[in-house]
DNA sequence: GCATATACGAGACTGCAGTCCACAAACAAT
DNA sequence: ATTGTTTGTGGACTGCAGTCTCGTATATGC
């Protein structure tokens, strides 16, 4: 696990990673995944393309690590405090968040259909650490009876997540009230919190 | 309106846009969208490249419409007869539909985001109709006394259709049982009238 | 110093989607 | 029959992702 084991041969240049990283990153806000090209990123960063294809497989790996190397930690909720607002809450924040990077974010899950490898990884780093977040927080709500003690947590949770996935893929903008919205389609009336 | 209006130049050969269809959609389903080329096809179909230009302007587009020209007749449901077997039914139809060719049907979701113009014709032909059938069969339900009054139809929806892209961009298998907890995850449990 | 191992830049190369062009074939109008 | 129009074929061409090779630079171990 040690990294720092000193092997034989040229070392690699720690610079030229987060140069392409940032250059990555720039250029695809700025232009959109489809419309840069590898040989704009490698001038941009100003490192060959062999350097490139040494630390990343593809075009949208190396993208998909320049948007979410940070995961962001999970949202805690103190026991007996009331869940929903919370949850609310960490949607829209990820709404909003999805609403700066939409257009990098399609891409990447688009990329991710045509490379299984890239699945794997988009899965591990982006999706499975998203759902569990929701995950937990349903599940603290229904053992602190919040929620009924049947409901059905994985359905919510794929229907929440996949609600945001199917707007943002269709071009539509992804709004708070939308979020709040959700929250409400799958929160049942009478345990609903009624504060207010 | 009318296709059948004679202009000069030499006809179209009809046989050659169903050739291609023919040819795209049993080689994509043997080998998968990415590792089938436009030569392939064009060469399957017997036809020249430009002659598969002329009427599609991407690979992507002669696929989708390979897969999608039966868009399939919405579902009746006689007044007062009730809707949730039938929204269950449906959803799974369309389940095993998509677990068929949801291969293809990823790779299509993922080039719709490279291309707003396939985008538009992908929600033309394929996402608004299957939108239309579950609000409208909710919308029955509502009228019909089945959901309460201020259900909401646009959500519940989306998060219907949301869960299955997810589930099917995310490389997991449609199941019947997946079709119908999602009704239940959003079905109100003892809707008969109201609360309150 | 010398051998070995790895990284680097530069650039050639492959395969593919999509465009473009020249020429042939099939029709309508005259 | 001639002209004009549209489609067909075949193939050249462009631009890009990703691979590979070569010469070179920088490290470790003896």
């Amino acid at each position: 696990m040690n990294e720092d084991v000193k092997s034989a041969g040229r070392p690699r240049d720690d610079g030229a990673g987060p140069a392409l990283k940032d250059a990555a990153r720039r250029l695809v806000r700025e232009h959109g995944y489809g419309a840069v090209s590898i040989g704009q990123i490698i001038a941009a960063a100003g490192v060959s393309r062999q350097t490139l294809y040494r630390r990343w497989d593809s075009k949208a790996d190396l993208v998909l690590e320049a948007f979410f190397d940070s995961a962001g930690a999970p949202p805690q909720v103190p026991p007996g405090a009331p869940v929903r607002p919370v949850l609310e809450t960490f949607l829209v924040q990820i709404f909003r968040h999805l609403d700066r990077d939409g257009g990098a974010i399609r891409n990447l899950i688009a990329s991710a259909q045509t490379d299984p490898a890239f699945l794997t990884g988009f899965r591990r780093n982006f999706v499975i650490p998203r759902e569990d977040m929701v995950t937990g927080l349903l599940a603290r709500a229904v053992a602190d009876g919040q929620l009924p003690p049947g409901f059905d947590i994985a359905t919510a949770t794929q229907m929440l997540h996949g609600g945001f996935w199917y707007r943002m893929l269709n071009g539509q903008p992804l709004t708070d009230g939308f979020a709040r919205a959700m929250v409400a389609a799958i929160w049942p009336p009478e345990t609903a919190v009624s504060r207010r």
